[in-house]
DNA sequence: TTATCTATTGACAAACAGTCTATAGATAAA
DNA sequence: TTTATCTATAGACTGTTTGTCAATAGATAA
């Protein structure tokens, strides 16, 4: 993640769907699915998902945190200080449950759809 | 696709990354690698990717089209006329043969990381 | 003559993602 | 003891991408 750095974002290179609501949702969620996180432990938990994430603003997840915590996929509470402001620490909600398990099926459903596109591409190169 | 019809769009069902650029932009520019084809022909040829291509507006297919000349991934030419205006034809450029092949690499790195969060997921299962 | 199918375009709005900056507390270094 | 650095969160603003709606147009079938 990167803050105060420049040198970010789309300049450069290209991220397809990476960043998009799409799969950092359920990157997200899945890393609630194991423990109540906060913020920046999302983002950073983010690289076993991505690479790069020095190159990704922290503000689009926390922004993205609240918005879900708006539709009551997750939910927060005061969590500790630890070398700056207090943490807000997030958990999974049973809503937020299912749509993470909507949001896996529609992953491995996507997964097919790029799949079968490959497959063609393939068979037109030999 | 739909034309003059009610009931669409985002409304009702969620369709993850299936329309966005960086999927929607290989699914055309494959079709155009077999053979020229004109904008409807691509939209009724997106069945073949998608699922509910009916639900999908063609304005939608037009834009990127247009856009995807701008950028000389494509070239168009006057086509013949069926029952209707007459047909742009688009052929794929040499700069756009190589960016498909940009693209399918991109989709394949993206398969890999569904594939990690997959994974990830079912093993929290058990 | 009206309806339907093929075919394309443009305007407008809503959703989404990227960028920059501000704030804040704690600690390590100068 | 002042400055720099690291953790941590938030808000405003911009620009890009998608979605929606409606208009147009030629041909044919009802």
């Amino acid at each position: 993640m990167r803050n105060k750095r420049h040198g970010r974002g789309r300049r450069g290179q290209q991220h397809g769907q990476l960043r998009s609501k799409g799969f950092l949702q359920p990157c997200l969620l899945l890393q609630l699915y194991e423990k109540d996180c906060h913020g920046y432990e999302l983002l950073a938990g983010l690289e076993e998902f991505l690479d790069s994430v020095e190159e990704m603003d922290p503000s689009i997840i926390y922004r993205l945190m609240r918005e879900m915590e708006e539709k009551e996929l997750v939910e927060s509470y005061s969590g500790e200080y630890s070398r700056g402001p207090k943490r807000r620490m997030y958990r999974l909600t049973t809503a937020g449950r299912s749509y993470l398990q909507i949001s896996i099926e529609e992953l491995k459903q996507f997964r097919t759809k790029i799949d079968r596109l490959l497959s063609i591409y393939k068979s037109l190169q030999k």
